[in-house]
DNA sequence: TCAACTGTATTATTCGTGTTAGTACACTTG
DNA sequence: CAAGTGTACTAACACGAATAATACAGTTGA
């Protein structure tokens, strides 16, 4: 039972979904500091993907900073995430913003926004 | 000077931004109930793309309700745009709401996001 | 020691889909 | 009646995602 799903039908590339996951159970801290993620074989074979694949979400991780990998050891999760957390804090403010901005634009009032702003609040 | 623009260099297909891009001019009332749009030649030349390719934004457009078609006339904006406003509210309402629980994950408070949504309004 | 595992690299191939190209038909309009 | 309209069709191309098959160097635990 692994943490990590993909949707194979969905329209948005496997490698960018494996990237997308990883860095929200990273930062959300479901995935602790400096620990152990699956190999890269061991993910591809549970999640019957190919390890390719996996290995370029990897590998793209790395770079945005989420994870680090040590060859022939294994890849771990980042023990200092402050710059991957605040970069997607900018973000989400930007995509709540641009939320937003739409549903005004198309005439939704900001009571109602407000409304959805506290249901999400308890 | 069309109010319709196109980025050939974006990720999302040519198609996708001709049918977001004219629903947002419709349901905004940009573009008026029963005004005729460009056709389909003519609105390719002007964005440099293929004929097809409008096509088959129109024909998405047409199931979609935003636009009707009538063969040697030309395709224009419905005059009954009630359907598509209701739905496109509920899609709006939806990814506010998406936003906001992206942003409580990663520890956004809640005066923030109420600070944003002021923002919009002034 | 050594088999099994690790990340990493490389090359070739397949596959889906967006886009282009070219042509054609039936119809309306000035 | 020429020019323009939506619509339809087939073929080809382009690009990226994903797969397949190896290979190498290093670590690790039995």
């Amino acid at each position: 039972m692994s943490k990590i799903t993909i949707d194979v039908k969905s329209r948005t590339p496997i490698f960018e979904q494996l990237r997308h996951n990883i860095t929200e159970l990273a930062l959300s801290g479901i995935l602790a500091p400096d620990e152990q993620l699956p190999s890269v074989r061991a993910l591809a074979c549970d999640l019957a993907i190919n390890p390719n694949t996996i290995q370029k979400a990897y590998a793209e991780l790395e770079r945005d900073g989420i994870i680090y990998s040590l060859p022939a050891r294994g890849s771990f999760i980042s023990s200092d995430l402050s710059a991957a957390a605040s970069s997607a804090k900018a973000e989400a403010r930007n995509s709540v913003s641009n939320a937003i901005r739409q549903a005004k634009l198309l005439g939704i009032s900001k009571e109602e926004l407000l409304e959805l702003l506290n249901r999400e609040w308890r």
